[in-house]
RNA sequence: GGCCCCAUCGUCUAAUGGUCAGGACAACGGAUUCUCAUUCCGUUAACCGGAGUUCGACUCUCCGUGGGGUCACCA
C-alpha cells in the first residue's frame, strides 16, 4: 500500500499545538507507507485571513522536523496547493454537482437566512436548518436570476431520509439519517467554495489516500459521504482523531494553562524532541510500555487502529515537562549550551551567561538535571555570574546562632584561603572541607548548608564543592566574607 | 434540545470473555552518609450505574447517567 496523506491548515492564525499533533500523524502514516505527506493551505476563509500566517505555518511546520512532498514553496504533480490558486476548479465542479442532481443555486440573501433562523430558534425547533427554500425555484427563475446578476451561493442537496454511512478507520461504521444533514453552502456568493467542496475535491484530485482529521469533523461527514457519492468518486480513508483537552478537566487548551500555539512550546524552552515524542502519545499509544520514541520508531510501530477512540485526550503538561527534562539530560554539555544560545538568540531573550564559553558549558552541566525547560535558565544560572542576595535569617535558621554562623563561616574562609588556585578543585575542595567539619565536629548539614547559603543565597542550589569550583578562589572567598 | 462520538488508578492510558486489572506522570516513603535535582528501589490508588448474554464479563447487548462534538456564505 502507498499511503498520501494532507494537513490542510488555514492562515487564520499561528498553528496550534493539536494541528502539529496531527501532521506527526499524517506525516508518519505516510512515511511508514511508502508515500507522500502533502501541505495545503486552506485559505477559504477571507474574514479571518491573517496576514503572514500562512508562511509562519510553514516555517513552524519545518521547526518541528516535518518536511512535506509536494505543498507550497516546492510544488508537486498537483499544482497549484493554495486553494485560492484553484478557484476554477471548484467552480467546476460545484457545477457539475449542480447537473448532477446534487447541488443547487440559492439566492437566499444572510439577511433571510437570519430570519430563518431567528423564527426556528424561537419556536423552539431541535435544530436550525436551512429552509430548502431555493429547492423550489423553477428552471425559469434561476435563469432569470443568474442573467440578472442576483448574488447566489451553491448548496448541496441533501436526499431526504436516507441512511448515509461513514467508514470510520478509528471508530468504524458511523451511520447518519440524511434528514438530520443540512443543505450546506459548498459554494460561497464570492466564488470561493467552504471547505465541504474544496477539501473534498483537493482530495480527489491530489490523490489523498487517508484524512486523518479532529473529530469534530464527524458531524459534517455525511456531507462529505455525498459529496463523493454525487461525483462517482472514491472515498479516501477517513480518520476522526481526538481532541486535545487540558488535563484535569474537559476544557480545550488554554493560554492561561500555557502554551498552545505550537510556536509558544518553542518560545519557552522544549525541544523538538520532547515535543514529537510527547505529541505521539496525544492520542495514541503502542499497546507496549515503550514510551522514549524517536520519529523513526515512530514511524515504524505508528498505526490508525491504535488511535484512541475517545473525542478528548489530555494533553497532560506535567507529562511534556518530563518528556523534556528526559531530553535535556541525555544531551551533552555542548550541546546543550548551543541548543540554549540558538533558542535564545531566535527568541531574543537575553541570557546571563559570562560569555566563556568554558565556564558557562561548566555552568550548564551543573544546572542540566534540574533544567525542565530553556525559560528557567536565568533563574537557575543567576547566581554562578552576579553576588546573590544573602538573606540572614536563611543564613543562620540551620545552626543554632547567630555566633556559630559565624564561627563556621570563618573557619571556612581561613581554610579555604590557604587552599592555592592550583588546588582550587572539586575533588580537593571536598576533601578540605570535610577535613574542617571532621576537625570541629560540625554536623554536615549545618556546615553546608550554611556555606551554600552564603554563596548563593539559595537553599537549593548543584553541590557545594561544584559551586566553589566554577565560582573560583577569589569570587568564594569574597561571598563567604560578605556573608559574615 | 436534535444528531453523532466517548466513558479504567488523582491524571493519561493498557487490556479485544478467564490477568493478583499492567505502565507512565503526579503524590508519598526509602537509598545515594549537605540541600534541590538526577538515578535506583518501593507504597498508595481505578473497571460510571442498572439489567441482560455467558460456566465466566473491564471486555458483548440494552437502558440510564455523565462528558464532548456539532447544528455559519469558519475551517
Amino acid at each position: 500500500m502507498i499511503a498520501r496523506t494532507r494537513i490542510a491548515p488555514s492562515p487564520t492564525g499561528e498553528l496550534h499545538i493539536g494541528h502539529m499533533r496531527t501532521i506527526l500523524y499524517d506525516y508518519a502514516f505516510a512515511k511508514k507507507y511508502n508515500g507522500q505527506f502533502i501541505v495545503r493551505i486552506e485559505d477559504t476563509d477571507r474574514n479571518r485571513f491573517v496576514e503572514g500566517a500562512a508562511d509562519r505555518t510553514l516555517q513552524i511546520i519545518k521547526d518541528y522536523g516535518f518536511s512535506w512532498d509536494e505543498g507550497p514553496g516546492i510544488g508537486g504533480p498537483y499544482e497549484p496547493y493554495v486553494q485560492t490558486q484553484r478557484l476554477e476548479i471548484y467552480k467546476k465542479y460545484a457545477l457539475e454537482l449542480i447537473e448532477k442532481g446534487g447541488a443547487y443555486y440559492c439566492f437566499c440573501t444572510p439577511e433571510r437566512l437570519d430570519q430563518v433562523r431567528a423564527e426556528q430558534q424561537a419556536q423552539h425547533l431541535p435544530k436550525t436548518c436551512y429552509d430548502k427554500h431555493c429547492r423550489n425555484l423553477s428552471k425559469e427563475e434561476v435563469e432569470k436570476n443568474l442573467k440578472d446578476g442576483v448574488p447566489y451561493v451553491i448548496r448541496i442537496k441533501i436526499p431526504a431520509n436516507e441512511t448515509v454511512v461513514l467508514h470510520d478507520a478509528i471508530h468504524g461504521d458511523i451511520s447518519f439519517n440524511t434528514n438530520d444533514v443540512d443543505d450546506m453552502i459548498l459554494l460561497k456568493s464570492d466564488g470561493i467554495p467552504t471547505y465541504h467542496l474544496a477539501a473534498m475535491v483537493d482530495d480527489h484530485l491530489m490523490k489523498i489516500t487517508h484524512v486523518l482529521r479532529g473529530i469534530d469533523w464527524m458531524p459534517s461527514s455525511p456531507v462529505h459521504v455525498l459529496i463523493y457519492k454525487f461525483l462517482g468518486w472514491d472515498m479516501p480513508i477517513i480518520a476522526h482523531l481526538p481532541n486535545l483537552k487540558e488535563k484535569g478537566s474537559a476544557a480545550k487548551l488554554s493560554k492561561r494553562q500555557g502554551a498552545v500555539a505550537a510556536v509558544d512550546f518553542l518560545q519557552e524552552g522544549y525541544l523538538v524532541e520532547a515535543l514529537v515524542n510527547f505529541l505521539m502519545f496525544v492520542g495514541w499509544n503502542p499497546g507496549t510500555e515503550k514510551e522514549i520514541y524517536t520519529l523513526d520508531e515512530f514511524i515504524n510501530d505508528f498505526s490508525l487502529e491504535r488511535i484512541q477512540k475517545t473525542d478528548l485526550v489530555a494533553f497532560d503538561r506535567d507529562k511534556l515537562l518530563w518528556f523534556n527534562g528526559y531530553y535535556i539530560r541525555n544531551l551533552s554539555d555542548d550541546v546543550l549550551f548551543d541548543k540554549i544560545k540558538a533558542w535564545a538568540k531566535r527568541f531574543e531573550i537575553k541570557l546571563n551567561f559570562s560569555g566563556d564559553d568554558k565556564i558557562d558549558i561548566k555552568v550548564v552541566a551543573l544546572i542540566k538535571e534540574r533544567l525542565k525547560k530553556f525559560s528557567e535558565v536565568n533563574d537557575l544560572i543567576s547566581y554562578f555570574y552576579s553576588k546573590p542576595e544573602v538573606k540572614k535569617e536563611m543564613l543562620i535558621s540551620y545552626t543554632k546562632s547567630e555566633e556559630r554562623t559565624k564561627e563556621i563561616l570563618n573557619n571556612f574562609y581561613n581554610t579555604l584561603e590557604i587552599t592555592q588556585k592550583e588546588n582550587w578543585t572539586r575533588d580537593n575542595l571536598e576533601k578540605v572541607c570535610h577535613d574542617l567539619i571532621t576537625k570541629y565536629e560540625y554536623s554536615p548539614k549545618e556546615a553546608f548548608m550554611t556555606l551554600r547559603v552564603a554563596l548563593s543565597g539559595q537553599t537549593a542550589t548543584p553541590h557545594i564543592f561544584d559551586i566553589l569550583e566554577v565560582l573560583g578562589r577569589e569570587e568564594s572567598l569574597d561571598r563567604i566574607k560578605s556573608a559574615l
